[in-house]
DNA sequence: GCCCAAGATCCTATTACCTCA
DNA sequence: GTTGAGGTAATAGGATCTTGG
């Protein structure tokens, strides 16, 4: 048996991992969302119309919409023509930092709030918003808190960070992509430091192996000439306390060597992870 | 109660922008 | 000035669930 029937038996290497966010908890964040929609004319920035989601991204995206999706801020989406001009995108890279100027700050988001018909229409190219050191830390803080927002969450992130709420919910898919991914890389590092302590096990155990064999050819005739040979060909090693025990049940003089009696008959194999010093008998 | 369409949100993969070495 | 790599916002598409007709 090599090392790839034991892993493929004995181990599973997934590397899988449950989040959080899913199953019911999901569900009942739904079942709040909905509840809080039902009222979102109560909210004061909210505005009747599509989801601000399908304002972006659906086929119907003209100029019509996006103002009704952002009501008072329709103003800076029509004006938003600023937005194509190459000018507009360099100020914004200059702008980026602790202390970013308020006005910049809003005209650049302003400028954001605009619908992909918008730079279709006008052949320009997407524009890449570029969070502020405190608009990621709120957002940061906001996520160790909860990976998943409710919309009113959501929304009130949204104000008070000044962003759209589209904005916000991509921050956080992308979030928890990221957290995703990170996860997955520890996991396989993890793995491939089991996949090392296995290897290093079963080559310790093969040269165990050829040692026992010849133990056992050169002391099999003086020390256990009178015993059946049956006795003689279990005779085994436990690879954690070396010590030799007999098989069958404790045969012989099999009182001192008893709990190992089991490791002639059945495999014996040892995780790394739950048993990190290769487990005692 | 069952079926279906619509709406919302999620995840995943990908694209595109931006910064930096 | 150019370029390639890396980070990340944004987009697209599919899956799942709830809700209402």
């Amino acid at each position: 048996m090599g090392f790839d029937d034991i892993c493929n038996t004995g181990l599973g290497l997934g590397i899988y991992r449950q989040l959080p966010q899913n199953g019911h908890i999901h569900q009942q964040q739904k079942m709040k969302k909905k509840q809080i929609l039902k009222y979102d004319h109560l909210l004061p920035s909210l505005t009747l119309g599509p989801s601000e989601d399908h304002a972006m991204t659906s086929a119907s995206k003209a100029d019509d919409i996006a103002s009704k999706v952002y009501g008072d801020q329709a103003s800076s989406i029509s004006a938003l023509s600023s937005f194509s001009n190459s000018s507009s995108v360099k100020k914004e890279r200059e702008v980026i930092g602790d202390e970013e100027d308020q006005e910049l700050e809003l005209e650049r988001v302003s400028n954001s709030r605009v619908s992909d018909e918008d730079y279709e229409d006008q052949g320009s190219p997407r524009k890449k918003l570029r969070l502020n050191k405190a608009q990621f830390a709120t957002l940061e803080d906001s996520f160790k808190e909860h990976s998943t927002l409710t919309p009113k969450q959501k929304q009130a992130l949204a104000e008070k960070l000044n962003l759209r709420p589209r904005q916000v919910e991509v921050w956080f898919q992308n979030r928890r992509a990221r957290t995703k991914l990170k996860q997955t890389e520890v996991d396989c590092e993890l793995l491939k430091k089991c996949c090392e302590t296995l290897t290093e096990e079963n080559k310790r155990l093969q040269k165990e192996l050829q040692e026992l064999k010849s133990l056992k050819v050169a002391a099999a005739a003086p020390l256990y000439m009178d015993m059946p040979a049956g006795a003689v060909t279990s005779l085994t090693m436990c690879p954690s306390c070396e010590r030799i025990c007999g098989g069958g049940g404790g045969g012989g003089d099999g009182s001192s060597t008893v709990p190992f009696s089991t490791l002639g008959s059945k495999p014996h194999f040892f995780n790394p992870f739950t048993h990190p010093s290769a487990a005692s008998c």
